[in-house]
DNA sequence: TTCGATTTGTTCGTATGTATT
DNA sequence: TAATACATACGAACAAATCGA
């Protein structure tokens, strides 16, 4: 049996409320670790850790932002439930990248019908750089006219073309988006988004339904124009929801389907 | 400025870890908090804590369970965040119940095109009792030929019919579930499972695909059978993951959509 | 309306366990 | 082995919300 004794002089200065409220200048009120939060994330956009690397550890960053490291913690445990960032014991905390299989599946919901999850293939089919109509500005935060790249793109599971899709992102953010960069990209496109431009797709909202394919997306997957397909519209956002990319993916449900799994807090 | 000193005597007597191990007689080896969490899960279980009740404080809980508030606290984070107790600050932690809005949105996703969420009216079609196939007995986790109630409903939107459900439960389950009972409930479906057999759906997984109408949905429905609709599959889950429910919906997407959100942990 | 008791929310700090390098 | 980093657990104090006397 382990004992040990000691005797703490605690001295208890406190009136970090206050103190904060009126260091912030402003109607803030929010919790500590909220600004905690928020000032990791600034620096998330700024670059000032890049994808992969380690963040400062969570005692520096307590001592750093005069927190306690419980207080870092938890604004960090808000952190990796979003999947920004992820904590590997006695490592560090990682600022999240979508080589990693775990990151892409969590924004690549097709199945097979039997259950397993096989490695999709891509082909570029097209790559044109148009102007905004209103509504896509409108979703992308940009201004009517504005210069856009579209790419056309076909997904092949087990050999089989599968998924048409089209992806729409402001030109003015990806501006060397050219066909040999997309096509000599390691991972994923938001692998590539990653590396290549510094921008981090850190959530995604889908709409779904069901149309008939037009002509084109009939032939590229191979069915005819009565096969109905699942239409996937999505918006992938980076830090503070900001819009990054508008998708729109035509699905061929014979073999697979859409996985939506609401939800597993996933236990260790 | 307000100013305290204290002094502690700390006696440290902790070998937690091996007594718990001990204690456990087993070769458990899991954290303190998830032991305590699965402790109050099996609570909610077996019925103790009825939905909308508060359970214990979390002080009580620590004075029961003899360990720190903190950890009670930790447990607690999780059974919130997967949406099986919600707190709220100055009166408690209750356990959740289907009635209110936010739990109900939290499983039904179809949104009309134009971005607002309207209240669904619903209307029996037929409730029949079956045998369990051989693959229906297995995703329920039941025998083949097992009794199964089978109900057939109309969802409408803003008036129209926009889906056609298919739900079957094991009759053993839910024992006298009939039309009257089905059609005199207040509020979800849900609601009914957890307020008439004490069942309580904690989460669901959803396949979708497209296809074209049966000519009984399409009838029901009022669309022709060219017309391709979504097709949901859902599998409904109770604690630790038991399914209890599995229903198809056909979805006509001419002026609604799947909405699938993935992901954002709501802020404050 | 005020006050006090209760309950969760935030923040601090310490000690120790466990994994990595 | 030692240092470092995250993980677990404990405990304390105060803030904020709620509710009933």
């Amino acid at each position: 049996m382990i004992k040990s004794s000691y005797v703490f002089l605690h001295c208890s200065t406190r009136v970090v409320t206050a103190l904060r409220a009126f260091a912030a200048g402003g109607p803030a009120a929010q919790p500590l670790y909220i600004e905690v939060k928020n000032r990791i994330t600034r620096s998330l956009i700024a670059g000032e850790w890049q994808p992969g690397a380690a963040i400062p550890s969570e005692s520096r960053l307590a001592q750093q932002f005069k927190v306690s490291v419980g207080t870092i913690r938890k604004a960090i445990d808000q952190l990796v439930a979003e999947k920004i960032v992820v904590r590997q014991q006695g490592r560090g905390t990682f600022v999240s990248i979508h080589t990693e299989d775990r990151q892409f599946y969590y924004f690549f919901h097709i199945v097979s019908r039997d259950g397993g999850k096989e490695p999709p293939t891509h082909e570029l089919l097209s790559l044109q750089t148009v102007k905004a109509d209103v509504q896509t500005a409108a979703q992308l935060g940009i201004r009517q006219g504005e210069r856009l790249h579209r790419v056309h793109n076909v997904l092949k599971l087990a050999g089989n073309p599968v998924i048409f899709d089209e992806l729409r992102v402001a030109a003015a953010r990806f501006t060397d988006l050219n066909a040999s960069s997309f096509g000599a990209r390691d991972g994923t496109i938001y692998g590539l988004y990653q590396a290549r431009y510094g921008i981090n797709v850190v959530r995604i909202s889908e709409r779904l339904s069901a149309a008939l394919p037009s002509a084109r997306v009939a032939r590229v997957l191979g069915v005819d124009r009565g096969t109905p397909l699942l239409v996937i519209k999505r918006v992938a956002y980076t830090y503070h929801d900001e819009p990054v990319e508008l998708r729109t993916s035509w699905v061929n449900t014979r073999d697979h389907e859409y996985l939506s799994d609401l939800w597993k807090s996933e236990p260790r």
